[in-house]
Parts: C-alpha cells; sequence; structure tokens
DNA sequence: CAGTAAAATGCAATCGATTGCATAGCTAAG
DNA sequence: CTTAGCTATGCAATCGATTGCATTTTACTG
C-alpha cells in the first residue's frame, strides 16, 4: 500500500549535481556524454530505483512505441499464427502490441480503428474483415503518415505495404491435386469477392480446371462468408444440383469441415464418393476424420515480415516511396479427404 | 503527406476567448460549467477538428485506460472466449486492451509483465503460465497498488480478485459420468500441481472415486505438461500397466484428443474400450471422431467478469477491502467418446 | 439595492522527459 | 600564450491537458 514516490531524472541530477539533461542523454546512451559520468549515471539510477516515465516520454516525443493490429479473429489459427510472428519482432524490438478482434464486423473494424488512432498507436497491422467494402475508417491513418500494413486480407485501393500468401497458386495446386486424384467434376465454396484473397483463389481454381481441359460449371461454384452453417447450406445445395460434384475444393478449412461433416450425416464416404480439400491448415483438420487436405500458410513468418516492414516504417518516419507486396509460399498438406476416387 | 497542425484546447479557448481550463472542464462534461458555454465549447471543437491528445491527458492523469491481459496462448479457444470478453466490456467503458501470450513460458511471462508494467497498463488480467512458481514479477504490480486480476490458473499465495471455473466439481461431474457409464478403472492424465486448477481436478476425480467406493490406482495417475505429445506417451505409460484403464478422465481437451488418437493407432476402441473425458471444450473435441466428452468452461462470462472487477478497482483507485474468488459453474457436454462399455 | 451564497470561469502550476541552442572546459595548432 | 575547434554539459522552453485555488459573475434574499 505505501505508494514509494517515483525517481525522476531531476532527482538523479540533484543527487549526481548535474543537470536533467545530461541525465536524460546518458541514460539513452547518447554520445555526447563522456564514458564516465554516464556510468555515473546509470549506476545512480539503478540505486535509486528509477524507472522512465514512459509517459512523460511519450508525450514529448509524440510516439507510444506500441502497434496496432486488428485481426477478424484471434480464435482462429492462421491469425494467432501471425500474431505470434508480430509479437516475436516487434517485442524484440522495444514495441508493445496491441491486438483487438472485428469478428468480421465492420461496426467494430471502424470503432476499434478509431481507438487504435486515439490511442496513438505507431502503425497498424490488419486484415480487414468479410463485411468491409469502404475504407474510411483507414483514413485517419493514411491521413496523419501513420504507417499501415496489410496481410492477407488487404486492400487494393490503398497505398501501403501488403503481406498476402500466393492464394492464386495454393487454390491452383488444390485443385490440381484433386485433378491428379481423378476428379472430373469439382465444385468450389468460395468467399465475398470483394475480398481479393477469394477471388485469386476462385482464379486459382478455374486455371487449374481450364488448364486440365475441365468444363467449368457455375452451378458448382457457390460464395458465401464461409462459416459452418453457410458451409452446410452450400453443401447441401451442392447436393442438389443434376450432376453432382466428385470433389469441392473449399476456400478454408471451416467450410471443408463443414462439408466433411454434412456428407457423413448424408452417408457420402468423403474422399470415396467426394474428396474434400481445404484451405489455411487449421489445427483441426489434421484431427477430423477423415483428416482435412489444406493449404498451408506461413502465418508466423508472415507476422514477422508484417512487423519489420511497419517497424520500419516508423522509425524512418517518411513513407516509403514504394510499397511493395510479399508473396508468401504455400503449401499443400495432402490428408485423408483428398483420396483416389472409388466407384460404389 | 500534409501534416494538418493538431487542434488543442488553448486553440480553442483563444477561438473563443475563454480559457483552457473551461475548455477542458466542458468537453469532459463537468459541471461546473455552464449548459450553454459547453454547447459553444464542443461546437467549437467539432468545427476546428479538435481531437483530445491522450497522450498529454495520460500523461498529467497518470492513467493509460489501458487494461493488460497476459494468457498462456491466445490460440486455444477458452483463452480467445475469455479476451472476447474483457474486450467487450473494456471497450464499452473506454478501455483499450492489450494482449500479450506468454507461451507458458516463465521468461515470458515475466518480460510481458515488466512491458506491461513500463507502459503504465492501468490493471493487469492474467492466467499464469504452467511453469511460473515464483511471482517477483508481479509484485511489481503490487507494490504500486496496480489492480490485478486472475483467472482460470490463479496465485493462491498473492491477494486479488480472482474468477476460476469451479474445477473441482467439473472434474467431479465428469467422472462421475465416466463412473456412471458403468467405467470401474478410470485413470487420470492431469497438469501440474503447482497450478491449482490441475490440483483442483484431481480432487473432484478423486473424491469421484471415493463416493463410489471405487479403488485409487497411483500408477493410473499421472501428471504431465497437457501438450499432444506429452498426453501421448501418457497414454502409452497407462497401456503398460498390468490393469489396464477402461476409462481416462483428461485434465484438458488437447490431452484427451491425444488419448483418442493414440488409442485409435493402437486399434483399441473409443468409447467401447476405453472410455475418453476431456475439459474445456475446444472446438476439436466436437469434430473429431469419436467426438470427445468435455467439460465447458463459460469463458466469454469469466472475460467479462475480469474485466468488470479490474475496472471497478482502476476507477475506485483504493485496494478494496476483500478479495473475492468467484467461481464460475461448469457443465458437462456428453458426446461419443464417453458411451457405454462394451466387451469385446 | 445591498449583501451573500452559489455558480461559472480563469490563473497558473504541474506532470517528466526531451532537445535546440548556449556555454564552459579543454586540446592542440600557430 | 592565444585562440580556433572540439567535447561535454547546462539552460530553459516545450509538449497539451488537468486541477486546486482564486476570482468573477449571477442569482437570490431580505
Amino acid at each position: 500500500m505505501s505508494q514509494k514516490p517515483e525517481t525522476t531524472i531531476h532527482d538523479i541530477a540533484k543527487a549526481l549535481n548535474i543537470s536533467a539533461s545530461t541525465v536524460s542523454r546518458a541514460l539513452k546512451d547518447n554520445p555526447l556524454i563522456s564514458e564516465a559520468t554516464r556510468y555515473k549515471i546509470k549506476k545512480a539510477a539503478q540505486e535509486m530505483g528509477y524507472r522512465p516515465n514512459i509517459l512523460a516520454a511519450n508525450f514529448r516525443t509524440r510516439r507510444t512505441n506500441t502497434i496496432g493490429v486488428i485481426v477478424p479473429l484471434i480464435n482462429r489459427h492462421f491469425f494467432s499464427a501471425v500474431i505470434s510472428g508480430i509479437e516475436d519482432v516487434a517485442y524484440q524490438q522495444g514495441f508493445a502490441v496491441t491486438i483487438s478482434q472485428s469478428n468480421d464486423d465492420f461496426e467494430k473494424e471502424s470503432k476499434i480503428a478509431q481507438t487504435l488512432f486515439t490511442n496513438r498507436v505507431d502503425g497498424l497491422i490488419l486484415s480487414i474483415g468479410m463485411n468491409t467494402t469502404t475504407y474510411e475508417h483507414l483514413k485517419l491513418f493514411s491521413e496523419r503518415n501513420i504507417p499501415l500494413v496489410f496481410f492477407d486480407r488487404v486492400v487494393d485501393d490503398i497505398e501501403a505495404h501488403k503481406i498476402v500468401v500466393d492464394d492464386f497458386e495454393g487454390a491452383y495446386i488444390a485443385t490440381k491435386h484433386l485433378i491428379d486424384q481423378g476428379r472430373k467434376r469439382i465444385a468450389m465454396i468460395g468467399g465475398p469477392l470483394n475480398l481479393k484473397i477469394y477471388q485469386n483463389r476462385q482464379e486459382g481454381y478455374l486455371k487449374a480446371l481450364n488448364d486440365a481441359r475441365l468444363p467449368i460449371d457455375e452451378s458448382a461454384i457457390i460464395h458465401n462468408s464461409l462459416t459452418r452453417e453457410e458451409g452446410e447450406k452450400a453443401v447441401k445445395k451442392l447436393l442438389r444440383n443434376k450432376t453432382l460434384p466428385d470433389a469441392i475444393f473449399c476456400a478454408n478449412d471451416t467450410t471443408a469441415l463443414s462439408a466433411v461433416i454434412t456428407l457423413r450425416g448424408k452417408n457420402i464416404r468423403v474422399p470415396e464418393d467426394i474428396a474434400i480439400v481445404g484451405f489455411s491448415n487449421e489445427p483441426f483438420s489434421e484431427v477430423v476424420t477423415p483428416s482435412i487436405t489444406t493449404i498451408k500458410q506461413p502465418g508466423f513468418e508472415m507476422g514477422q515480415k508484417a512487423a519489420e516492414l511497419i517497424i520500419q516504417q516508423v522509425l524512418v518516419k517518411e513513407a516509403p516511396l514504394t510499397f511493395e507486396t510479399i508473396k508468401m509460399p504455400t503449401e499443400l498438406i495432402v490428408r485423408e479427404s483428398s483420396g483416389i476416387k472409388k466407384q460404389k
């Protein structure tokens, strides 16, 4: 309960009979200060239990050494891997990280952006929500020159560094894998096309079909918000088509899981009757029966990269001349759900 | 690129020919200010694009309106549910939330605590790591009267509000459920006993056995860190015992999953030969085959409660006279992994 | 209308670190 | 022994909002 009064640089200055500016400089290893006094000051600071008042420093320097992160859901393995990557780099560089989740809700995303802005984060790393189609809330940042880095779900219209996985390629190899397994009627359950990543996944899918000279059946392509419920609806809809698919490429693992469970409920065998491929390598896809073939995304590395880019911008204080879009490689993980087709 | 100069309360004051203090008070709805001037001031602030400089306010008030949260892993459904609950309440009350994960690493936990302390969070909500046995890093907070709220993995020796689930009861009903299914040799895979929650779960387990007058077999009780790998080892060890268990109570779902998979690999039927019950209701336990019976913990509500308690303390600025330990109810979710025993 | 209480506003110090500029002390060249 | 030229240190303003106390204005009573 005893509130010890905090030691300030002025206390140290007084104790050593020098000026506060010298103390401040010494503690920050400013080369102007001689080795001797620096040592003296650091020792005194130590002894007096000095702790810098970050609030004062932040105020004075107009910086918070904090990076804001907005993700749709921290509860997704991919996103939490990215967050870990961000933290990894940020902590090493002395930055704190504030994480918030938008729950794919545009209102909440806006509010969070507001809050982070008001709290003066030095930079913002984000992956936009499924329903985000306007970007007013991000103008706050660009207007004030606060660096922005997008990852995964990026925005084309805003100039910023972007870190994405090669969704096109991922979808392509996933679909090609199904084709290689002898599948001919490959359906797709994709995400909303306002998000670039889902556009790219769709294009990868279409390209693979084209390259294999397989016909494209518009009725076998469904777009929704990729939840468990929507996934179930989509699968049921596909099953009502006149020609049944013999494989489904799902734009995320949640939907793939939905498909596996829904088909199981209908006694349709996976992969014998219908093969399934997902996207993202969520942990559950490994343990469900049948385990789900999927595309692995290097989340941790993406987070690291994002943190590096944003910190670089924060430190330079200048908008970079050119903005990069970094494409990270994907990897196909083959599991049970995409085995060879069998005739009944 | 244009860096508009920020409007300050002094600018507003000058524009309206009044004093900055009045402006400050008006903007904070201080009742000392008359309705008329308050309106005038707010209007001017709006028009001039005034945005409060939180850094200055924080500095002056020595508060950050930020709550720190440390969890072992954000990637666990339970923890991310808690976080969502915390955010829910905190945002409504105008607090920001800074989330960090310790990865169950004591060093990292310490460092994070340091960082949060240095960054002057107004309060700290945390669930300690598996290997945390000393609490020096938390003294920082108690010494300075910074409120602390523990949840789930709490520390007995520190006085603070604590939010836990009724682990004893949860384990009791889980074990009793197995007994009700006709199981007689119920093994347990528990967590490290330096954590109260695992003590309690063990006690619930033991009590249930006792109440049913079942013998307790020390060799059928294993403690480890509850990871996938450790779980596998533990199960294999149990299988080497002279008398095989006919059920395993696992202190978390990860271990239960491990058990299901390991047993499957050995062609031991779940639940026919060995029944499994987990703890926490992780999403995967619903989708794995067989789906896992488990204990549901009200994570979101726990988070809400934790946020309420911490904010209350932050606002009151006084250590409460008594500290509560709030026990949240658990719920048994019966799934396939704990069905009736069958003879071969 | 004086007088006093209450309401509204202003003054000015303050929080603690940072930093541009000034200056003291010292070295070494002339 | 000067003095230019460093190096090391100090001065003092500054960042913008908050707040205890003083002061002015308003409202009301007798």
